[in-house]
DNA sequence: GTGAAAGCGCTAACAC
DNA sequence: GTGTTAGCGCTTTCAC
């Protein structure tokens, strides 16, 4: 019996991956060696037209698709690339997502994702799980402020690149935008309408990019010679709930506040709503853009970052760095833009 | 010279993974066998307590860490599935994903996903990239209009279920929206408001949910007793350039229409900004929800479905599947829901 | 131009 | 309790 005839009859032996033909079967069926099928399979040169043909045909017949798995164990190199943010959905981070995705394919790797859900031992089992697969490089948007547990990988040579936030207690590159500025000059906006008593609200201050504009905020505060209030500063879980207590209270009393800073676009949008429900106009400057803010009325005006630059200035550097760039890790950082729209430019209600 | 030693000094031999150290390592470190390494790292029973301080301590100081490569190899199952859709960042689609990731995790999976960029051809290589990778099933967002290049792949044992938009030439699980209905409904109610002229704007008519809509929308003014003429139905790119030539086409002279059904959300958005920049009200109704729909003025009534509970439900398929499920693929209808806000209930402009 | 043999790092099966 | 062996499906090396 024929080496072809065995492959193709008798009791099937329990294979894997739900039976799948392997190079083997597809060399047996052909009548060809094993090597000339990786060769076929890989576009390598060596190999006549004729035996390239048979096998083409074997392949067919057979359904064969090379298991990848097995190519990565032998060379090596894995061909994706990990990314590990807070939450996909986040219309924030869906851009620079789909931006890292982009440069990821250029380079011919995969994607695979993971949300953190803002949780640090999250971020950990999913960068860990990540590294277990061997993942070339890791894009990490840290929900944890020590990175310590990656020393083994970074010094096995798993390439990491942190974006919008920097790492905890590790050396590493970062792509940044420039919260500080940007809120700061956000809240000059206001200062410059008119205003002086101003509310701060913001994400958790655990958050480097939520302490990072609440400094901004003071900043400008103080370079005004404005004084802040305790109860206008108000940090904590983006909840409406809790934004719009706090912007209620800050709103109470006759020495209410007559804008608002927002901490980011989750905030910014709760606070669209309370200010609609007033019947008094109070001004908004919002960090971060966000979809249809120009049709708002009054429409917002924002402090704009630009969430698919970060990504593709993150993924670049990573692959950079996988391309064998060994310079000290750095740090990027992009300005921010302010965007004048109406609600930021509201003078101070008499 | 004892195994650890050998193990640790000497000239590196130039190992794969940026040289990481392996469970042969790890083993001779700890002077114990393999296969007791392999015990410990997964948690097996069968080790004394001692041998496993040792194990571990030695896993610690190589900063060792399991090569999931070799074990899917082996195991044959990847703990991973791929999900291909249009667009990561687009914002139907983001909690979609971000719906079938937490699927995933509650299984012990990973997510790998692509962006397919609406392009068939782009599609069918992500598609079957994530196959050569052995992933343990697939979610489908279509692009194509022709499956059976997934054929062999499912004869394979890859399981896959199609969600939003159904395969082309195979039979496979699929998750919809009713897009027929709920575009019916969303134009009936524009009809019982007063309409009778109602344009239609949608997506290219090959996509099967923009095909679905605009049969849904004849099928409403036919049961109206409403013409509809030529001129009212445009199908095409959701690019904002033609959408508005459309939407000023449709409005102008004295038959103009007096009300719109968007295809889609990003038809929707387009549509608000054109009449918003009319003197004369003309109502609205979108298909698809979408974030501070309420806020804008007037707020706009659409017909929603629920991305994430697509996701969900999608997922919750494919993994019946790897649990062994093999009852004949099935098709799931998910209801459309009239969200009310105030654009759809506009009267004729006279 | 082609193929045989070794081995990537792990787990399964079985011995001790 | 613990270790040894074989082999997952591929690529690498080297011989023909």
């Amino acid at each position: 019996m024929p080496d072809t005839a065995r492959a193709a009859a008798g009791p099937t032996p329990e294979r894997r991956y739900g039976n799948r033909p392997t190079m083997k079967d597809v060399a047996a069926r052909a009548g060809v060696g094993l090597k000339t099928v990786s060769r076929v399979v890989n576009g390598e040169a060596g190999v006549s037209p004729d035996t390239e043909r048979r096998v083409q045909e074997s392949i067919t017949a057979l359904g064969f698709r090379r298991n990848d798995s097995a190519r990565i164990l032998r060379k090596g190199r894995t061909a994706s690339i990990g990314l590990v943010l807070e939450d996909l959905a986040d219309p924030f981070y869906a851009p620079l997502s789909r931006a890292v995705e982009e440069v990821a394919r250029a380079h011919g790797a995969l994607l695979i994702n993971g949300s953190s859900a803002e949780d640090p031992a999250r971020e950990q089992e999913l960068v860990l799980a990540l590294c277990a697969r061997r993942v070339d490089g890791l894009v990490i948007v840290p929900a944890s402020g020590d990175h310590r547990y990656l020393e083994p990988e970074i010094a096995a040579g798993v390439a990491t690149v942190f974006v919008d936030r920097p790492p905890g207690h590790i050396e590493a590159d970062q792509v940044l935008a420039d919260s500080f500025a940007g809120a700061r000059d956000g809240v000059a906006h206001l200062i410059a309408h008119g205003h002086r008593r101003i509310g701060f609200i913001g994400d958790r201050p655990g958050i480097h990019t939520a302490h990072e504009r609440q400094r901004g905020y003071l900043a400008a505060m103080e370079a005004a010679q404005l004084p802040v209030h305790d109860g206008w500063v108000a940090a904590g879980t983006t909840d409406p709930e809790r934004v719009r207590a706090d912007a209620e209270r800050m709103l109470s009393g006759p020495d209410g506040v007559t804008a608002f800073f927002a901490g980011n676009n989750r905030v910014t949008v709760t606070l669209v709503r309370v200010l609609a429900e007033l019947d008094r106009p109070v001004a908004l400057v919002g960090f971060d853009d966000f979809e249809l803010a120009d049709l708002l009325v009054p429409p917002v005006t924002v402090v704009a970052q630009d969430p698919a630059q970060l990504g593709r200035t993150a993924a670049g550097l990573l692959f950079r760095r996988l391309e064998g760039a060994n310079d000290p890790p750095r740090r990027m950082t992009h300005p921010t833009r302010l965007i004048a729209r109406g609600s930021g430019e509201l003078p101070p209600a008499t």
